[in-house]
DNA sequence: ACGTTCGAGTCAATCGTTTGACCGATCGAG
DNA sequence: CTCGATCGGTCAAACGATTGACTCGAACGT
C-alpha cells in the first residue's frame, strides 16, 4: 500500500482540473472562483489519494519554511522545558513547526550551519550570550532572530521576563515574614538574569528601608550554591533569610545550611526564582517565585513571526508573577 | 550588508564556471575532474559571497531532508531530555538536524501534519503507545520510523533498553543487603517499560529464591506512588524494601513511607529506575539504576538512517546498566 | 594518420508548488 | 446587437540545486 508519493499533478488529474486549481484550493486562496461542485471534486481527490503538500517544493517557491528555530543551552534544564512548551504551542497554532537545538557538543555557529539556508523563518536564542559575534552573523543571514530571557550588551532584540519584579516579590515576602537581615545568593555575574534579579533585590531592600545584607555570587549549580551559602553563614551576624537567584543554587544552598548545623526554615528561610516542579520535592519544599516561562516562549514566537528585518525589540514581558509559598520560609526565630 | 541571498548561479558566475561545477564541488562529488586552480576559484567565490546551499531546493531535488523527527510526550520529563541529547548528538554527527516535538495540545497525528511531506527523513517515537493506528499511517507515509524505549503490541520496529536487567540489578542490590520481603511498586500496566521492569522483578526474585512480595501498580506520578506505597505498608507483613519502577513514583513513595510514620532507609529501603539528577536532591538521596538513555537516542537515529522501508527492528540495546547507590537503601533493621 | 580515451567542464531536464497573466464563455447593460 | 464584466478556470514561468548525458580539445596508442 506504499504508494510512491502523491503530487499536485496526481490530484489535478484525478479531479480533472489544472494543478493551479488544486493549489489554490489547498491554500484557500480567496481570489479563487470555482463552482462548489469542482471544489468538492478536488477535495475528494485529495482525500482519496491522501495528498500532502511537499514542504520542500512549497518553501522553495515561497521562501517560507513554516518552521522556527529555538536554541537552548541544555535540554535537561527544566526552565527551558517550560519555554519550549510555550514556543511550541504558539508555533503550532500558527501551523508551524519548532525545531529546538541545544549547545551540546557544538555551539550555535555549527548548529546554524546544519540548519542551513532557508530552512527556518526565524531563530530564538534562549539563555545564550553573544559569543563571538554570532548575532552579527545572524544579522547577515537575513533571518529574523531574537534573544529570549537574557540580553547581551549592545543587542536590541530581546524579550525577557521581569526578573527584577520577581526578586522584589521574593524579598517582600521575606520582609513581611519579619526578616531584617536578608542576604542575597546571586547568580554568576555574567548572566543577565542574575544581574536583573540582583537589581531587584537591591531595590526591594531599599524600598523596605533595610540595609543590603551580604551578597555573594555563585554559578547556577548546587555545588556553587552550597559553597556560597557556607560563606554567607560564617559572617558575624548571619542572615535569617536568603533570596537565592536560582533553584539549582538553592538546592546547594539548602545543603549548605544543613552543613552548618542549622535548620530550614527555623534558622534560615530560603526563597528562589522559578517555580520548577522539582522545588516541591526538596526538603523542605522550596518556596519559589513563579514566572510565566511558557508565555515567554509563546511571545518569542509571536514576535518572530511579525518581525521586520531591521526592527528592534526590547520587551519586558508582563505577566503574572506569583509567590509559591512552600515550607522553606517562615518568620525568623525570636 | 544584508544581501538578498546567494545562489549557486551567483557563485558560478563569480568563479566563471557552470553551476554544475559548483554543485559538485560543494558536494565533494568524487566523479568530478577539475583542475586544482578551478576548484580554488570556486571555493574562493563560495567564501567571498558567503554561499550556503538552499535546503529547500536541495531536498526538493534529492528528496532527502537531512532532518530527523523525534516525538516525545513531554519536554519537562528528564528521561526524554537524556534521549534527546543522544539523538541530537548522533544526528549532528551525520550532518543532520533533529526536530523534537511533544504531545503538547495535539497528538502525533496533528504533529505529523504540521511536519508535512518531505521535511524529515525519519521519525522516532519515544514513549508513545500506538494510539489509533498511527503506526499504520506512518507506514503509509513511506518514511522510516521507529519506536524508542517502548513497544506496542504487533509493532516490530523498536529499540528499547534492557529494563528487565535493570530491575534485576535493583532487586539483587536489595537481596545482597539482606532484604527478603521485597515488594514491587510497578508502573501503569499499559506502559511497556512498566511491564518489562515487573518481569525483571519477578525473575530476580525467583532467582534469589524469594517469594514475590506484594506488587501494586501506580501511574508514573508522585501522587500515584504515594497512594500505592500506603497500600503496600498496610499489609500484615509489610516489606522491608521496595523496588519502584520509576523515579516520579518513588518521590511519592518516599512521601508515603514518611506518612506511615516510618523512616527511609531504616524501616524501608527504596530503589528506583533511571538515574535522574533529581534523585540526588531527594531526601534521603535516592538509590537508582542508571540506564544508557542517551545511547538509546543515538542508536535510534543511527538505525533510522540505515533503515529500509520494510525492515523490521527489534533491538534491546545492550549497554552499561549500573546501580547508583545513594542513601535510600540499607540493610533491613534487625 | 586515425580511432580512442581522458581531462575538464557544460547542458538542460527535473523535483513539486505557487502565482501573475491570460482566455473563452456567459450575462447584463445600453 | 455589441461592449464590457464576471465567472470559472488554464498556462507557464519561476524557485535553487542536482545529475545523467554530452561536448570539445588534447594526448595517446598503434
Amino acid at each position: 500500500m506504499k504508494r510512491s508519493r502523491v503530487t499536485l499533478a496526481d490530484v489535478a488529474a484525478m479531479a480533472r482540473v489544472d494543478r493551479a486549481v488544486v493549489s489554490r484550493v489547498v491554500n484557500k486562496d480567496p481570489t479563487l472562483n470555482i463552482r462548489q461542485e469542482t471544489r468538492e471534486r478536488v477535495l475528494a481527490a485529495i482525500d482519496e489519494l491522501g495528498y500532502r503538500p511537499n514542504v520542500a517544493a512549497r518553501s522553495l517557491r515561497t521562501s517560507r519554511a513554516h518552521m522556527f528555530g529555538l536554541f537552548i543551552p541544555d535540554f535537561a534544564n527544566p526552565v527551558y522545558a517550560e519555554i519550549i512548551k510555550g514556543a511550541e504551542a504558539e508555533a503550532a497554532s500558527q501551523g508551524c513547526v519548532l525545531v529546538t537545538g541545544s549547545a551540546i557538543g557544538a555551539g550555535l555557529g555549527e548548529y546554524m550551519d546544519r540548519i542551513g539556508q532557508g530552512r527556518i523563518d526565524g531563530m530564538l536564542l534562549a539563555g545564550a550570550g553573544d559569543e563571538s559575534g554570532l548575532t552579527a552573523q545572524l544579522d547577515q543571514s537575513a533571518i529574523p532572530w531574537l534573544m529570549l530571557n537574557n540580553r547581551s550588551r549592545g543587542v536590541k532584540r530581546y524579550v525577557i521576563l521581569d526578573d527584577q519584579q520577581a526578586a522584589a516579590i521574593a524579598v517582600e515576602h521575606l520582609v513581611r515574614l519579619g526578616h531584617r537581615r536578608i542576604a542575597h545568593l546571586a547568580g554568576p555575574s555574567r548572566a543577565d538574569t542574575a544581574a536583573r534579579r540582583s537589581a531587584g533585590y537591591s531595590a526591594a531592600m531599599r524600598d523596605a528601608g533595610l540595609p543590603e545584607g551580604p551578597i555573594v555570587a555563585a554559578d547556577y549549580t548546587p555545588a556553587g550554591g552550597a559553597a556560597a551559602m557556607s560563606r554567607l553563614l560564617t559572617g558575624p551576624e548571619p542572615p535569617t533569610a536568603v533570596f537565592v537567584a536560582n533553584v539549582a543554587s538553592a538546592i546547594g544552598a539548602m545543603e549548605g545550611v544543613r552543613g552548618a548545623g542549622l535548620e530550614i526554615p527555623r534558622d534560615v528561610s530560603i526563597v528562589a526564582v522559578h517555580d520548577l516542579e522539582l522545588a516541591s520535592f526538596l526538603h523542605p519544599p522550596l518556596t519559589t517565585v513563579r514566572m510565566p516561562l511558557a508565555a515567554l516562549g509563546r511571545r518569542g514566537v509571536t514576535l518572530l513571526a511579525s518581525l521586520k528585518p531591521d526592527d528592534t525589540v526590547a520587551e519586558v514581558l508582563s505577566g503574572p508573577i506569583e509567590l509559591i509559598q512552600r515550607h522553606s520560609t517562615a518568620p525568623p526565630a525570636r
